[in-house]
DNA sequence: CTTGACCCTGTAGTGACTCCAGGGATTCTA
DNA sequence: TAGAATCCCTGGAGTCACTACAGGGTCAAG
């Protein structure tokens, strides 16, 4: 299988394919007389492996980690628990400070109704109120 | 106001303040004599609003935009209100990634019971059916 | 007179790609 | 069989918003 083929198979990107391989994540595969990369199903594998974990967010470093548990089945799975629940607490955590982004995003678009001059823009005043040290309708919770 | 004396008063650090007058965010401030950087009130307010901005996660450059609307408060507010809908638009859509990626993780973190072989582990062995297009628990919904 | 805190510039590193220049190989069509 | 389109290669730079560092200068206190 050659790089586009591998490519459309998954749908990774075939600079992302190869940024995989320099980055160690896939392992150098063979190549044809005019050097061409020559994949296998077991790239493909791996490289469907990889993308699923970034699917959920899972940082590349960590993907390394999950393929050398899939390499040696003989090690304790207790580091693979380990990093599925700080990905959790990731998540939790930027998911809670999402919310309160969008509260403010919304609290601060409230304040615009219809064209006028930016000076009298109620999203800028709460903008630069903030700056100032004042209540601003998308801080004061 | 040394740039030490503007990182304490506003929280932000001293390598982020050069970074954004680099970047042309903050006017390059006077100097004394002996090079130190000078700021006053008017910097210590632009700086409060950038970050202000960047605690709602909106991008340096449209900082910049929402910066210019300040300093000529004549202009239509309409990019204002159409950039806070972008950035609203942007956060509710990670959120709701974010949401499919939680439940997946929880998903993914209930296959694992207590400590035993990495071959065993339903984690691992959720992630390598995934790869393989097989149904996973974390991507059956 | 030395110590320590502060400041300067310029450069490189982070993560996870993405894009591009400048070339070679292969395949399809006229 | 010529030319065009498509594929592939390498190496390097760019993205974003910082962060860290090397290697130096400045200044006040003890």
């Amino acid at each position: 299988m050659r790089i586009g083929e591998l490519s459309k198979a998954t749908g990774v990107d075939i600079e992302t394919i190869r940024y995989y391989e320099k980055a160690q994540l896939l392992s150098a595969p063979a190549r044809s007389d005019n050097g061409y990369r020559s994949y296998n199903q077991s790239h493909l594998e791996r490289l469907a492996f990889i993308r699923h974990c970034r699917a959920l967010d899972i940082p590349l470093a960590a993907v390394q980690r999950l393929l050398s548990f899939i390499d040696s089945p003989q090690s304790d799975c207790g580091e693979i628990d380990h990093l599925i629940d700080a990905q959790l607490a990731r998540v939790r955590a930027r998911l809670a400070s999402m919310h309160a982004l969008e509260r403010q995003l919304v609290a601060l678009r409230g304040q615009c109704t219809g064209p006028h001059n930016a000076s009298e823009c109620g999203i800028l005043h709460d903008l630069v109120a903030a700056a100032h040290g004042e209540a601003c309708v998308c801080h004061q919770n």
